[in-house]
DNA sequence: CATTGATTTGACCAACTGGTAAAACTCACG
DNA sequence: CGTGAGTTTTACCAGTTGGTCAAATCAATG
């Protein structure tokens, strides 16, 4: 196969199909329900010939797992601690939203393996992403001690942006079943600024 | 086995400790992740013998998802159309929030069902759930026209509100790698009794 | 256009899955 | 203490699962 250095056409084109297939199935079956036929039948290819680009069903998951993290933390990196805080808060929010609906899967994907426990995932949790959030969560401390915005706990400040933007991802069809013909993501941008504008606004 | 009506002592402790069970695997590994010899021996009993008590694994499942269904929504139903709007609101998400808490596993099965798309729940979310969440959209609407809080979409709130409450027992492995030695439950409360009464105290 | 490496296929396997049948055991009750 | 219903176990099965292997086919290079 000669793995890494260079990947023939066939190669590019079909490990880039394995992935999607089973980003789409692993994200709605989770990694123990989907089966390596169902990732196969649906990229396209025999269990056999799908089993030639990856050696098994768990080398999939862990190619996507670490493609995923990346992606899924930028926003929140370039949360800038240099401008204004309302606004570098406002707009990650809306940045973190429109990921929900851009990529659903990756965040069902993300969402499942959570729920059931992270087993696969509490290294790099327990040690980027808790870095990180330290880090950013030092930021918000600052400009909540110099008043620029509200007083509150940081931490929860973000996992209250993390909720909130991925539940429309997470829970799509419930939302959707239960805002019938109305798409959420036409009033979601709004209420989602209103209510962290009200919340961290200085008042007092 | 003479199922409804007498139900024997044995019945009623082996049955019961099936459920329990069967509650634990399918929260943490999803209905097709579950095996039936898991659950059976986490109850203690050997296979044959739990499905001397339920017929099949689908029987079980569909027996916790009933149970479940009614517990969790009432704190919704008991939103009380004459009581304080503001209050109403806030004692419902600390209710919510408290059954997260008490109820973690309950709430994981309910989340791993509704990210994979909810298969075997969709009629009633479509039917009951969404008749619920209407009549109460509703409440909420009357109280935003006649200014009692703050205008917002209704069922957006309501998302909002199942959305954080809930994340602290689906996102659990998160949350509590992240917050170290504290305990979430602690600052959750307080957070949450912020956040809602900063966004809908009316102001203007 | 041949040949060599890359790709695909069909046949297969051992482990595991949900579920069954019937025999064996246990327990409450007369 | 016997007896019949209630309970548990042993042995088993057919279908599915993740994965292997060797043979067959394809494609790019000289």
């Amino acid at each position: 196969m000669s793995n890494a250095p260079n990947p023939t056409r066939i190669q590019k084109k079909n490990r880039a199909a394995i992935l999607d297939a089973a980003l789409e199935i692993f994200s709605t079956h989770g990694f123990r329900g989907a089966t390596v036929d169902q990732i196969a039948s649906e990229s396209g290819l025999s269990k056999p010939n799908l089993l030639y680009y990856f050696p098994s069903k768990e080398a999939i998951f862990n190619e996507l797992m670490s493609g995923l993290l990346d992606t899924w933390l930028d926003p929140l990196r370039s949360l800038d601690p240099n401008g204004d805080p309302l606004q570098e808060i406002l707009s990650y929010v809306q940045r973190k939203l429109q990921m929900s609906r851009d990529f659903p899967r990756e965040s069902r994907l993300y969402a499942n393996e959570i729920v059931q426990g992270a087993p696969r995932l509490l290294d790099v949790i327990s040690k980027d992403l808790n870095a990180l959030v330290e880090e950013k969560a030092a930021v918000l401390e600052n400009w909540m001690s110099s008043g620029q915005i509200n007083r509150t706990h940081p931490k929860h400040l973000l996992f209250s942006i993390w909720s909130l933007t991925q539940h429309y991802a997470d829970f799509d069809i419930q939302v959707r079943t239960l805002m019938g013909s109305e798409d959420p993501y036409d009033a979601a941008p709004e209420y989602l600024e209103t209510l962290y504008r009200r919340m961290l606004t200085p008042r007092d």
